[in-house]
DNA sequence: GCCAAGGCAGCTA
DNA sequence: CTAGCTGCCTTGG
């Protein structure tokens, strides 16, 4: 639930709405739209996205059907069409690179916020599990509600919760559904056929003994290391043992 | 404030 | 090795 002190109490009624509508016509341009959102649509991978922004940033990405009513459930906030994307919308989009666009991302928890900054620096095409995150955001034991944090994710695909995958190496639910997240990292070239194959070998990270350093299989340093040099591991712990050290890059629990 | 419900993980049969 | 079962932690009702 979104708490915004500037709209205690509006239920907003379509006749405040209209009525602030027309308040905006003389008021100071900048006033109403501090109040309210702005929408497009635009493509992406996983089909139209229907996206609201405020004058703070991105506030809300939903895809498919219901987007004006999704976000009415969820923002007190009167919502109107814009006239074009907001800056660094479209390029975010296309590169998968966060801090190419500003998000609003006002009225959310300390932990989920925690949750959604650690998402934000998985790289495009690479993937970790939710266990990692939570190690990340000091609350290791706290994985389950990761997943509840992530599924309430306001701003899917600008912050990559897609690229949040189990441990077990099955991909995991998703806002708009796993085959969705599944052509999401397709489309970003992720190489989910290999990561099902080392899965069936209980292989979740690759350790090259040229450099004595152990990664996530998805990992850019993990994809360089040369076949005769490269060892897989069930567990950190396991590489450990074997004289590994977890990748500064990606961050394997240690 | 309590309870049930989650985008999970790890362990037990 | 897979299927289930049990713990864990945050939220929404």
């Amino acid at each position: 639930m979104t708490h915004d002190p500037l709209l205690e109490g509006t239920e907003a009624p379509d006749g405040l709405l209209a009525a602030l509508a027309g308040l905006a016509a003389d008021a100071p341009r900048g006033l109403f739209d501090r109040i309210a959102a702005r929408w497009v649509h635009v493509p992406s991978p996983i089909g139209e996205l229907g996206v609201a922004f405020t004058d703070q940033g991105v506030a809300y990405v939903h895809a498919g059907e219901g987007f004006a009513e999704a976000f009415r459930k969820r923002f007190a906030r009167p919502l109107l069409p814009a006239e074009r994307p907001p800056a660094g919308l479209l390029p975010a989009l296309r590169t998968g690179r966060p801090s190419k666009v500003r998000l609003d991302l006002r009225g959310l928890s300390d932990f989920q916020r925690d949750v959604l900054e650690a998402a934000r620096t998985i790289p495009r095409g690479e993937v970790r599990p939710y266990s990692w995150i939570a190690e990340r955001i000091g609350r290791p034991g706290a994985v389950r509600a990761v997943g509840t944090a992530l599924g309430r994710n306001p701003v899917p695909l600008l912050i990559p919760c897609h690229r949040v995958t189990r441990s077990d190496g099955v991909v995991g639910d998703y806002v708009f559904g796993s085959a969705a997240k599944e052509r999401l990292l397709l489309a970003e070239g992720a190489d989910l056929e290999r990561l099902r194959e080392l899965a069936g070998e209980r292989v979740f990270y690759l350790a090259s003994d040229t450099t004595g350093v152990v990664c996530f299989p998805t990992c850019h340093n993990a994809r360089r290391i040369t076949p005769r040099h490269r060892h897989g591991f069930r567990t950190v712990a396991q590489a450990a043992a074997a004289g590994y050290r977890p990748c500064r890059t990606c961050r394997p629990a240690a």
